[in-house]
DNA sequence: GGGGAAGTGTGTCATAAGTCACATAACTTT
DNA sequence: AAAGTTATGTGACTTATGACACACTTCCCC
């Protein structure tokens, strides 16, 4: 398969992006580059422009950002398939988190300006993506809204079950992370866990999730 | 003035078309039409196609939902100049509120269709409605996170000031709406008001509240 | 004008979650 | 292996806010 052709179907997996119909898909998709970064090596930087869109093609890719004390937190990691900055590539903002390679990657690119001038020749790919931003924005309002007031258990099992979808049942991330997806102090969200192990649900390591009763789980998620 | 040119006033007043060239602005505003609607009469209802996008000329009109309780909540006041529904025109989904002429009332409109031709004909206009969605969403999920983990005398004050902006000093709303806008239980609303009533901030009768000292409510919405 | 409905004011209590403080436990570095 | 560093576990306390209960007022309408 060809690169162009790997790249579409990693947009079409991706919510924005997924309603374009094959042929239009596969003219975006051939805009693509490639890019190769070594461990470690930044991809972008907070505050640097928003001049691009990155599908992970192989390695992994960590999201992070530089707390005011100094100290790191890791917002996500994008894996083989994960596509990441669609927003900025549509509108040019500055990043607002810093990319950096956690293993030696390979990234698909497709540049703004190579996407805007795409959107003007057509402009019902144009309209599509409109009607999707929309339906995005209605989506996050009601999340957002919804997400904020659920008790700490809800908010703290839907992020489980989500990273659970990227990295299967173990998740490996620290509990103090896990807090600040969920806006929790860290100490409540080790008591929640503790909780969980007593009835089975989850195991707890170093800086590692084991998930055990992804059903249960769910279950919370959903709240009741 | 003309009626489009009019409509082409309160269009860049919105945030969502300021950025759009004045040419390019009235070649939009051209497209719309006007409606009349008497006091109490239903401009549309909750689960209604989204198919156009309303702009109030003269009159007021309530956006409001229906409890489950049978109550009704008014989620919004609409003024002359005033627009609404600017994301339902773009994405054709379904209504999420009612909207209700709370008197005799003009309002110009601008319907989907039309609208969607417009853009396609227009790329480049598309690409700067896309830009501002984009903007819009960034700019929500920074408020949204933000601003459910304020403390309640923070989100109440930003609500004041925001209607404050519609209403000027003297804000017409029951304690249980203003709850209802800043996701809070009645009581701890009114024991707040109080507070600040006794801080000489605001005054409080039946159904109002009379804002006394913008600029201390101002220093709170901020967080200090 | 009498009776309800809606809006408001306040006290008491329960609870979720944050904060602080400290004990372990597990990795890293030298 | 010793020492330092980071992650985790847990108890005690505090605080914000929701929930309930009820009194009082104002408005509306029959």
């Amino acid at each position: 398969m060809s690169k162009q052709a790997e790249f579409a179907v990693i947009l079409k997996m991706n919510a924005m992006f997924a309603d374009l119909g094959t042929d239009e898909l596969q003219r975006l998709a051939n805009l693509c580059h490639t890019q190769h970064l070594g461990n470690g090596e930044v991809l972008f930087q907070k505050g640097d422009a928003g001049d691009a869109l990155f599908g992970v093609r192989r390695g992994q890719v960590r999201i992070e950002t530089g707390a005011s004390d100094g100290s790191r937190l890791t917002l996500n990691f994008m894996g083989p398939g994960d596509l990441f900055g669609e927003v900025a590539v549509l509108d040019g903002q500055n990043r607002t988190a810093d990319a950096t390679a956690g293993e030696a990657s390979e990234l698909f690119v497709l540049r703004r300006e190579d996407f805007l001038a795409f959107l003007e020749r057509e402009p019902k790919v144009a309209i599509k993506i409109i009607a999707l931003l929309c339906q995005r924005i209605r989506w996050q309002s009601e999340r957002m809204e919804e997400s904020m007031l659920q008790p700490l258990p809800v908010r703290l099992a839907r992020r489980l079950c989500a990273l659970a979808a990227d990295f299967g049942s173990e998740v490996h991330i620290s509990q103090e992370q896990l807090g600040v997806f969920v806006g929790a102090a860290r100490e409540s969200v080790n008591r929640q866990l503790q909780a969980w192990r007593k009835e089975a649900i989850l195991d707890l390591q170093r800086g590692r999730i084991l998930l055990r009763n992804m059903t249960k789980l769910t279950a919370i998620a959903r709240n009741e």
